[in-house]
RNA sequence: CGCGGAGUGGAGCAGUUCGGUAGCUCGUCGGGCUCAUAACCCGAAGGUCGAUGGUUCAAAUCCAUCCUCCGCAACCA
């Protein structure tokens, strides 16, 4: 048992503000899938997620809610907990940063970097926004305005941990030296070399501006500021720091840490820079996959309230198609599209018309021609040969895809078996065999060929189809003995006089086109964006008084010009009948500056300034937004000035 | 000169590391088959691989310049 290699895959630990979207799916599909793979070949696994649940966004939205922080990440953590269960995630274990245990690890290795001198007591400095709690650089705020809410700033300093990164960049540039596959995709390795190479700063690792997190044990005033918090949970989820760290001994260093594209940084520049702060061994590898944007490009993310729903797509067409679809349709390590379409095609070809249909068609001549049971006398023939070299090899094919996370690939190369197969069927003819009772022999001979390459292939469909796997074994009546992992690779295992048994279809069809509508119309009656939408439809009404402090008035452009740097912005000179201001608007792509000088257009003229790429704007120009368009309204014939009600 | 990604048959993509007959899925057209979930199998049409220049016997692939699209960046006031 000790003897077994290990493994150890984890995901990142997701930030719990919002609801697990499809997204997160995909990442934790992704390790379910190496994980259980793994275990399969027979490692023993050590699989991780969980939630990153401190931090003052959590603190805030818990208040908006009228619940505590608590009350609020037990809820959704929860959820992530149910999604999880919904979708076969096989995870060993759920850390919760909110755990006691970590709680207390943490505040271990705090002390223990503060003791190496490795964490430093200094200030944290900046122009603070009291109303938004949060800090910007000089850099950020030219004008010393808070580019949230447009307040004014305060130069604050606070008092803070620092954690000494800028003293790693050396080594972590030998690290990614030395240990060319640490950080993968290829891509993002570039990207984080030439990051570090233009410097490091030290780490802000304590806050005192808000409490929603893990009090440093020995300054009560300041809690641990997120980083320390959240990454250290790969060893403290195996004990690291607690009395019984028998788990970290065999698991640690993790085999990989999966991540999306968006934090490799953290996974390849902090945690490494800790670990080595620590004295303890690096993970072996950081995986950033990409992002799984939606048709229009757009990332899926929840502020932007676009975000699909995993539950529902599982709900309707099964987990097992949703598995199938997020491994397949996209190449690990770049960003994806999500569409319906998409989807649906996936199902209806790849798992119903071509693995489904293969069974079925199978399972249901063995029925027909021998009630179910191939009998022994057989009759091999030459078209045989090359189905059964395929199925011998695509074992190894398949592996060297998963071992490097080509999930996709991996997928496509099992499904050239359910090609062949279906392939030779029509080489084969086995209705014409049945005909004739002297051709049983070969015709057993061929169903069983068909029956052994459904074996392997329901092997090898394990890891992403776990479900799936199971019911083609029930029809195929085989038991565990004949599907173990290394079985795949070898021919003749079904066992004479297995008796099939036909099941359901194993991915019904679906009609797409309106099935497509449905989704539609399902998604847009979740999504928070369109039900605010749909209610922006409905009129509101507005009393005059609030119209009133609306202050409209005529205006002509004197001058115009691009603003720099802006993609869409043009800045205008107004006289208003008598002063001249500045505004800025965003019509660059409608308008060309020389179209508009000279004219006149209807000002909102009580509106607050704001600061845009630089430029202060006092007040806005009205535009109407026809579709792809967008219009200016032009009132020449009206003299600068005019009140306009 | 802000950062990053991408441009390959009608659609979506692979191939680019390490140059050597341009590939996959879907769609279209034609044919075959009937065991099967109107599924399966075969064949065909369809591409100046964003543009230009360079290196080379040979470039989707390497080099240079440029164009377009998209995301992000404190930009729709």
């Amino acid at each position: 048992m000790g003897n077994r290699k290990k493994y150890y895959i984890t995901t990142p630990i997701y930030y719990p503000s919002g609801k697990a979207h499809l997204g997160h799916s995909y990442s934790t599909v992704a390790a379910d899938v190496m994980a259980r793979y793994k275990r399969l070949q027979g490692y023993d696994v050590m699989f991780l997620t969980g939630t990153d649940e401190h931090g003052q966004k959590i603190e805030i939205n818990a208040g908006k809610a009228g619940v505590t922080p608590k009350e609020y990440v037990d809820k959704i953590a929860m959820d992530f907990k149910n999604l999880w269960k919904l979708l076969e995630i096989s995870n060993d274990k759920f850390i919760r940063t909110t755990d006691d245990y970590h709680e207390r690890a943490v505040q271990k290795i705090f002390r223990m970097l503060f003791d190496k001198g490795e964490i430093y007591k200094g200030k944290y400095e900046g122009w603070y926004c009291t109303p938004c709690e949060s800090f910007f650089t000089d850099t950020q705020t030219p004008d010393k305005k808070c580019p949230d809410c447009g307040r004014d700033l305060k130069w604050e300093e606070e008092e803070a941990y620092f954690f000494r990164l800028s003293k790693y960049s050396g080594k972590l540039l030998e690290l990614y030296k030395d240990n060319p596959d640490f950080i993968q995709p290829e891509i993002r390795k570039n990207e984080m070399i030439k990051f570090v190479e233009s410097g490091l700063d030290d780490l802000c690792v304590s806050r005192t501006s808000f409490s929603w997190g893990i009090p440093v044990d020995f300054d009560k005033k300041h809690v641990v500021y997120v980083w320390l918090d959240a990454l250290t949970n790969y060893i403290t989820a195996l004990g690291f720091g607690s009395d019984d760290d028998s788990d970290y001994k065999k698991y640690w260093p993790a085999d990989v840490h999966f991540v999306g594209k968006e934090i490799v940084r953290f996974h390849t520049v902090i945690w490494p820079a800790i670990l080595m702060a620590l004295g303890l061994p690096l993970p072996k590898q950081v995986y950033g996959h990409g992002w799984l944007l939606f048709g229009n490009g757009e990332k899926m993310s929840k502020s932007k309230g676009n975000v699909v729903d995993p539950i529902i797509l599982c709900e309707r067409y099964g987990v097992d198609a949703v598995r199938y679809f997020l491994m397949r349709d996209i190449p690990f390590g770049a960003d994806g599209l999500f569409t319906n379409e998409a989807l649906i095609n996936r199902i209806n070809f790849d798992l119903a018309n071509d693995l489904g249909n293969l069974l079925s068609r199978t399972v249901s001549m063995v029925e027909k021609y021998f009630d179910g049971v191939i009998p022994d006398e057989k009759r091999e023939g030459n078209v045989d040969l090359d189905l059964i070299s395929m199925a011998k090899s695509i074992k190894r094919d398949y592996e060297v895809q998963m071992d490097g996370f080509k999930f996709s690939s991996a997928l496509s190369k099992l499904w050239l078996l359910v090609s062949r197969c279906n392939k030779y069927i029509d080489e084969t003819m086995p209705w014409e065999l049945g005909k004739n009772k002297e051709n049983y022999g070969r015709l057993a001979t061929v169903l069983y060929n068909l029956c052994e390459c459904l074996r392997i292939i329901s092997i090898l469909v394990e890891p992403i189809m776990p479900g799936t796997s199971k019911k083609m074994r029930e029809q195929l009546g085989l038991d565990e003995e004949s599907c173990k992992w290394e079985l795949a690779g070898e021919w003749g295992i079904t066992p004479n006089k297995t008796k099939v048994f036909k099941g359901g279809a194993l991915f019904p069809r679906i009609d797409t086109d309106e099935e497509v509508k449905e989704l539609e119309k399902l998604i847009s009656c979740k999504s928070p964006e369109k039900e605010s939408k749909t209610a922006d439809n409905l009129v509101k009404l507005i009393d005059i008084e609030d119209f009133a402090k609306i202050e409209l008035i005529s205006a002509k452009i004197e001058e115009c010009e691009p603003v720099k740097k802006s993609k869409k912005l043009l800045k205008l000179k107004l006289y208003d009948g008598k002063l001249s201001r500045v505004v800025v608007s965003g019509i660059s792509n409608y308008y060309k500056p020389e179209e508009l000088i000279g004219r006149t257009i209807v000002l909102v003229s009580n509106l607050k300034p704001a600061k845009l790429c630089g430029v202060e704007s006092n007040g806005m120009i009205l535009a109407a937004d026809c579709g792809e368009d967008v219009k200016v309204l032009f009132i020449d014939d009206i003299p600068p000035g005019s009140k306009i009600r």
